[in-house]
DNA sequence: GTTCTAGAAC
DNA sequence: GTTCTAGAAC
């Protein structure tokens, strides 16, 4: 028919098209954890407190994340009501990993873990890492990924309740905690150190047993 | 948090 | 010449 010609809905890009108005917005990379809580497709397990992940990018062969349910946005934000809620997600912590290491016939340093949290975090969700003391993989690129897990930038899980138990709140010393993700690369089981990344991944490989 | 890449380091 | 790191990202 001639007189359905011509639609009247052709679309024309101009600036205002540009403006974000629909509903699916992205959002800011570091909102990426409230995100992950919602979205059951990545869950590994929940209960009615807190959730656990694996890390989109993880620093070792198992990295697991552990996040409260309720939102609590860091460590500046714990007080001592919530040290039943940190005692749970350690528990937690604990349980998922090693029953992921039986599932992958993990040994060695890729059984053995660590559970705490990043002294300066850049994700806006409390969250515990749980990470397999292997460091062996590709995610694991800058001497800031190396030394936020290996220095004292992490905060151990028992040593933040503990903490939190004697002082009721957590105190990060910033400026130091800073300078620490510039310490030189050492081995984390070896006093062995390394001028550059990749000879410092070569050298992880040797404690493979 | 990651990606990208300029230029430092070798 | 290549490898590697460190800082911007509007």
């Amino acid at each position: 028919m001639a007189s359905s010609m011509s639609p009247t809905t052709t679309k024309r890009k101009g600036p205002l098209e540009n403006n974000n108005q629909n509903k699916s917005k992205k959002s800011h990379w570091s909102a990426a954890l409230s995100d992950a809580l919602d979205d059951e497709s990545v869950r590994l397990y929940r209960d009615d407190l807190c959730t656990v992940i694996r890390d989109k990018f993880p620093k070792a062969k198992i990295h697991l994340l552990v996040m409260p349910n309720e939102h609590i946005t860091d460590l500046k934000c714990v007080n001592d009501t919530h040290v039943p809620l940190l005692k749970h997600m350690l528990k937690v912590g604990k349980e998922v990993a090693e029953k992921i290491a039986a599932k992958e016939n993990a040994t060695g340093s890729f059984a053995q873990f660590r559970y705490g949290y990043h002294a300066i975090p850049s994700l806006a969700l409390l969250h515990m890492h749980v990470i397999s003391q292997d460091f062996i993989s590709p995610s694991l690129k800058t001497k800031k990924h190396w030394n936020s897990f290996t220095t004292s930038y992490f905060l151990d899980a028992s040593d933040v309740i503990d903490d939190l138990q004697a002082n009721h709140a957590i105190r990060v010393d910033v400026a130091r905690m800073r300078k620490l993700l510039d310490n030189e690369l050492q081995c984390h089981e070896c006093p062995h150190t390394f001028p550059t990344i990749p000879k410092l991944k070569q050298h992880l490989m040797t404690h493979i047993y």
